[in-house]
DNA sequence: ACATTGACCTGGGAGC
DNA sequence: TGCTCCCAGGTCAATG
């Protein structure tokens, strides 16, 4: 489910219960994620306080007392705030409980998520230190993304799911993003003009923020084990939607793979000018 | 340095 | 009902 709204979703809707909170119990289930979850990450994090809760790309980062538990969702990895630690299903995979009673619960049945502790100086972290900025900062910019584009030859598609790029986009809003922007997701990165990527850059913050706030709409039942994503119900003008019509020209959406993603464009609102 | 492909996993749905 | 095949929201690592 992860991409970067359901990330920040998740990120507000554990903050007020595991922010300020000490860590009492840790359970881990399966140790066997994307990478293997230390052997003795129990002993490291109880007693840790949660200083702060943030994100980076679709990393969570708990900032802990002595270091950073960082998480990834992967492609299929929830998080959910429990009353109790009882029920436990198949792939919830780790616990944490903390001093307010309330459980933190990691599930993710395709396991290519991760749970890291870390006391390196996170900034330089390996997995985070060569990530390209934030799609919501101003440091993306049609003149950055102009820039970086001119040394590449790949489509644009791939360039904008690129996280040395820019972070967050995965492949629902790089649609998307493409579709509002009447960029054909094969041209090539380098011949797209100035004015063509910053209508991008606008198209890509425009659908992360209203998918944020759609998510946000489904905050008050996050402690619900079944408080599905509000994001869904957006509407996906290409996404998902190959022989459908347009919602803009009528014409039918097509799809095709690219770098073994699926992708969806519309042939009469895109056109391949390259 | 850049571009491309494979790899990691499980579950769900389509088609037979 | 059950089997096989294909697909899925990510991204690192290995290979040219």
């Amino acid at each position: 489910m992860p991409e970067l709204p359901e990330v920040e979703t998740t990120r507000l809707g554990i903050t007020p219960h595991v922010e300020s909170q000490t860590i009492t119990k840790v359970t881990i289930r399966n140790y066997s994620l994307r990478w293997p979850i230390q052997s003795d990450i129990e002993d490291c994090l109880v007693g840790q306080h949660i200083n702060h809760i943030s994100r980076r790309a679709k990393y969570l980062l708990l900032h802990c007392t002595d270091g950073t538990l960082i998480i990834h969702l992967g492609m299929s990895g929830k998080l959910r705030v429990l009353d109790s630690a009882d029920n436990v299903a198949k792939h919830d995979h780790a616990d944490i409980q903390f001093g307010n009673g309330i459980t933190l619960r990691y599930n993710d049945p395709r396991r290519f998520g991760a749970i890291l502790w870390t006391q390196d100086d996170i900034q330089h972290h390996k997995l985070l230190e060569h990530l390209g900025p934030e799609p919501l900062c101003a440091a993306f910019s049609a003149d950055y993304l102009y820039k970086k584009a001119q040394k590449r030859k790949v489509c644009i598609k791939t360039f904008i799911m690129d996280g040395k790029v820019v972070v967050g986009v995965g492949n629902i809003y790089a649609n998307e993003a493409l579709f509002l922007a009447k960029i054909h997701p094969k041209t090539t990165s380098s011949q797209l003009s100035n004015r063509q990527l910053e209508q991008l850059v606008t198209t890509i913050k425009q659908v992360l923020e209203k998918a944020i706030a759609a998510g946000g709409t489904t905050l008050k039942d996050f402690r619900k084990s079944d408080g599905q994503p509000g994001y869904f119900a957006q509407q996906l003008n290409v996404y998902g939607r190959d022989k459908q019509a347009c919602h803009h020209c009528d014409n039918k959406i097509q799809t095709y793979k690219e770098a073994q993603r699926a992708t969806y464009f519309c042939p009469l609102c895109q056109p391949l000018l390259n």
